[in-house]
DNA sequence: GTCTATACCTAGATAGAC
DNA sequence: GTCTATCTAGGTATAGAC
């Protein structure tokens, strides 16, 4: 007996969808469990039988999300801390992105109400992690940016390029390019002062 | 001096204020008008003398931030299209930002909420013609990623800083120089030949 | 110009029938 | 599993006294 419920179908698989769908186009303040319950053709109360607050709801969307980046975080700390490396991670997190990329919309564009609804910080956090594992551990601040922008870009850019004629698909590596290009320039090759005439090198 | 901290005549200022600081600090949906009345100590009713509804006083908040933007489109607009303008307009957006950080990171966490609040699509308008300002008209999917991570950049990481360790003013100008780059990225000489004698309007 | 008091609505959430 | 019915709390907004 693999999944207990079976009458109607999986209501709980719909309610998800239903539901990340409204938080996406109206955000997660302004979709009312009266909404979802309509466009689902049930009862509020019905809602209350799979989840047990609206909170709930948002955390199990979040579930498949989070899967994706704590493989990759997982996977990233038990490789050495090289370039191909950083390079790979931007790569993998582009790709989970493109998995889940309602989601992430609805990530982005809630900040200020997810913030305070304790996954909040879970996603800070990794998000920081994710940071930590692309910057150098004495990189200079707009070294630091770079990978910041990095990160930031892939999100911001699936929303923001959305006004931009073209194929998404080549959206997503035109996107993934720079992004490498970021990382590419934040990591120089060998981190040594190749300046043997270094009388003056221009340090603002 | 005994510095009534009540003064009836700038009420109306002090509701804007403290409500960008509610809206920054709490979300824009989850700040009740009682909250902000409550904190002046005043009534609701008081709030809506001043204010019409709850969207009215955002959109008096966008005035302070929509002017400098104006500004510097119309600007923008009458200068040659030049890298020198390009560069110019980040960094005079740059200034902008700083000059109403509260404003932004506002308007940057609650996208969702702003959205349909009337005031969505002139913002996002503004972006565009930013956009269109800093890219060239034929430009390659890559070099359009660039122009808008640098403008995404700037918003972006007032918030995403906040976590690395330095001077705030410091990290502005890293900011500031990682989205100058990628400008420059964008707008490559060879793309557009440069003629230094073109017959052009003289620019001050 | 500011407040008291309140109208009216919808939210999230629960109890218990079927 | 889903329903009806209802609770409580809080929201926006208004009328009218001072």
């Amino acid at each position: 007996m693999s999944t207990g419920q079976t009458r109607r179908g999986n209501t709980r698989q719909r309610i998800q969808d239903v539901a990340l769908e409204l938080f996406s186009e109206h955000g997660y303040e302004k979709t009312s469990l009266r909404e979802i319950a309509e466009k689902l053709e049930v009862t509020k109360a019905a809602l209350y039988y799979h989840f047990k607050t609206k909170e709930d709801i948002v955390i199990s969307l979040f579930q498949d999300l989070a899967r994706p980046c704590d493989e990759l975080i997982a996977w990233a700390e038990g490789q050495p801390r090289t370039l191909e490396t950083k390079l790979e991670v931007i790569r993998r997190y582009n790709e989970a992105l493109r998995s889940a990329e309602p989601l992430f919309r609805f990530m982005q564009e809630n900040q200020a109400a997810v913030r305070d609804l304790s996954i909040g910080e879970t996603f800070k956090a990794r998000m920081l992690t994710l940071f930590g594992l692309l910057k150098e551990d004495d990189a200079e601040l707009t070294d630091q940016v770079r990978c910041i922008t990095a990160l930031f870009s892939m999100h911001a850019g699936m929303f923001a390029m959305q006004h931009v004629e073209g194929d998404p698909e080549e959206k997503r590596r035109a996107i993934l390019e720079v992004a490498t290009e970021l990382v590419t320039a934040a990591n120089p090759p060998n981190r040594r002062p190749v300046r043997p005439d270094s009388a003056q090198t221009a340090s603002p």
